[in-house]
RNA sequence: GCACCCGUAGCUCAAUUGGAUAGAGUGUCUGGCUUCGGACCAGAAGGUUGUAGGUUCGAGUCCUACCGGGUGCACCA
């Protein structure tokens, strides 16, 4: 018996109850959890039913309980209020958790309800020209979040990355680079190369203010560029591979992983043939001044002051690109490289409305997967004292981030650590492990639809709702374990009606929810669900163990059922954690 | 000006998508290691959910108006 079995037998119990009292068959009904363990460990609330029978929902309730027996599985049922509240044999409830959790290990959570869907997630899409900051740092573990949790539903993940490697801004530091470095380089000035050229980027920007001639330099070499000039050519892939090199360490630090590279210079003259035919469709026309527009549907998208519907371009009158352009061809060549049943771009909030005229734009244009584009939008990531300007050197650096949030694990680590045990690699193994689980934890925590407000002093502890309080939950977990020889002979013959307590409950209670709570998180692509139950399930584990002695229990049957719930504990923490792109460690 | 997002405890955020007494963390105050790790646990205090109406058995959640903050508004990406 697993615990889906038990719920099922609640279901068909409140089913027959039901038709009897109000003599039809409902379908649907749905258990929910009571707020307080004490209630019970399974709920139903009679309001549907309230609804479709016309009676009053406390009475139902009551009703409901009075009629449903208790049996071998059920212990006692008992209404509250508008409420049907049952309470499970521990044997069986602790019994079915554990052993479902322990023999599925690593695939607990899993589920099947993707199979055969094909998805892309297109994240964290930098600019070549400057390094990685805190909003990346936001996209990135947003976007690996969301990969796991779709392959873990059984969807195929195809993770991409559009690198947005050429333009005007590029130019910029190209610029500066030829006029001013003295032929420099990341090797010679001792910088990580994405660094070396996000300098470039911004000396470019002091300069031009006291030269705007740069201003035109910039088109020129721009021009240049896209004529094929072999100089230009030259310096923008020598720029470009620095900014590769320090860019994939930083992807190393993070874990981020990237299955397809898409570049905009390969893919910024995509489109164009879409255009063309659309043209002929009459879907796009020709303005006054020869530019491709698109009209935005009034109903939808509202209209300018003179009546007239709001418009897009998708391409200049001399028949170069725009954004939306590549961004038309690019995602069909998504969509037929990769046989894409959805598309999913991890982009923030600010792009907003240029996604709904693309969507609307492809819908238009009768491609049947436009409505499988879905923009995974999120908030920006605001400083004490504003947005993120880059150009204005207000930034939160990724690398320099991830190094402070090093030192700081390091020196909690150093802490503990009295008589000097610990290599220097190891603290430095864990170090890392607690500082991304730290900013991860951090950023995943809050809905992507909400804007952050971060401050360095305050914002990141390791205290409290964090990743490394639930990386130590895990930690204090795999130190009991490793306690006790064969954790699986351990557990064969358990009596499991032995457990009971409070804090034996709701942690149990914890661990059933855990595989709902993979799928609607991944349904609503809101990671910041799993991290808040996560975290709960941590915080209901160091209740326990503070409370319940496992090891230091003289009842050998005691001991033995409840190593078996901090096994399944461990389990679903690392679990999780690892959904969210956390790695956790036995000793920490 | 128009559109979208947000407004919940001093601060940072939740609230099973309309359901049980609005919950966590942090900060403040108090208590807990001769015990499996104190990155912990227990307790106290802290709220007219921006304001005013409306919808219904029931609203932080939905509708309307207003107030305050943010983002965006075609040939930048």
């Amino acid at each position: 018996m697993n615990t889906e079995d038990i719920k099922k037998e609640i279901l068909t119990q409140l089913t027959n109850s039901v038709n009897k009292i109000l003599g039809n068959k409902p379908n649907n009904l749905k258990l929910e959890f009571p707020p307080d363990i004490k209630l019970g460990n399974f709920a139903f609330g009679c309001f549907e039913l309230a609804k479709q029978f016309k009676k009053n929902p406390m009475e139902i309730a009551k009703n409901l309980a009075n009629e449903i027996q208790p049996n071998d599985i059920i212990q006692k049922v008992r209404a509250a209020g508008p409420y049907v509240n049952f309470r499970i044999y521990p044997e069986i409830l602790f019994g079915s958790v554990c052993t479902e959790i322990i023999s599925q290990a690593n695939d607990f959570g899993n589920s099947h309800a993707g199979k055969g869907q094909r998805v892309m997630v297109e994240y964290l899409s930098p600019n070549t020209n400057k390094p990685l900051h805190l909003g990346h740092v936001r996209n990135g573990a947003l976007g690996m979040a969301t990969s796991n949790l779709l392959e873990a539903t059984g969807h195929k993940v195809i993770k991409a990355n559009l690198v947005n490697d050429r333009g005007v801004h590029i130019c910029k530091s190209m610029l500066a680079w030829e006029k001013f470095s003295d032929k420099e380089t990341p090797k010679t000035s001792g910088l990580k190369g994405d660094h070396f050229v996000g300098k470039w980027y911004v000396r470019y920007a002091n300069e031009v203010e006291k030269n705007p001639e740069l201003e035109n330099e910039v088109l020129e070499m721009l021009k240049k560029w896209e004529a094929g000039n072999s100089e230009v050519i030259k310096l923008w892939k020598k720029m470009n591979k620095w900014v590769y090199e320090g860019f994939e360490k930083t992807y190393k630090k993070l874990k981020l992983k990237f299955d397809v590279f898409y570049y905009e210079s390969d893919t910024y003259k995509l489109g164009k043939d879409i255009i063309s035919d659309g043209c002929k469709e009459n879907f796009f026309y020709r303005d006054k001044k020869g530019a491709f527009v698109f009209d935005l549907p009034i109903d939808e998208f509202g209209k300018n002051k003179d009546e007239s519907p709001k418009k897009v371009t998708v391409l200049r009158a001399d028949g170069t690109s725009v954004y939306i352009t590549q961004d038309i061809g690019t995602a069909l060549k998504k969509v037929l490289e990769h046989r894409l049943h959805k598309s999913i771009y991890v982009v923030g909030s600010e792009q907003k409305f240029h996604f709904q005229c693309l969507f609307k734009i492809l819908e238009t244009l009768r491609y049947p997967w436009a409505k499988n584009c879905y923009h995974l939008s999120y908030g920006m990531v605001y400083l004490p004292d504003g947005k993120m300007k880059s150009r204005e050197g207000k930034v939160v650096d990724a690398d320099d981030l991830i190094s402070k949030m090093e030192l700081l694990a390091t020196n909690e680590i150093k802490k503990r650590d009295l008589k000097n045990e610990l290599s220097k690699k190891e603290i430095e193994r864990r170090a890392s492990k607690i500082a991304l689980g730290a900013i991860k934890f951090y950023l995943l925590r809050v809905g992507p639809t909400q804007d952050i407000h971060f401050d360095p002093e305050e914002s990141l502890s390791f205290e409290g709702f964090t990743g490394p309080y639930c990386q130590y939950s895990y930690a204090r977990a795999a130190r009991i374990l490793s306690n006790v020889s064969n954790i699986e002979v351990e557990l064969k013959n358990n009596d499991f009606s032995i457990l009971g307590s409070k804090e034996e409950l709701l942690l149990a209670q914890k661990l059933i929810q855990f595989p709902n709570t993979v799928n609607s998180t991944t349904k609503n692509l809101n990671p910041s669900r799993l991290a808040i139950h996560i975290f709960e399930t941590a915080k209901a584990f160091n209740q326990f163990y503070h409370k319940n002695p496992v090891l230091n229990t003289e009842d050998e049957k005691l001991k033995r059922a409840r190593l078996a719930l901090v096994k399944a504990t461990s389990i679903t923490l690392k679990k999780g954690l690892n959904l969210l792109g956390i790695e956790v460690m036995d000793k920490m």
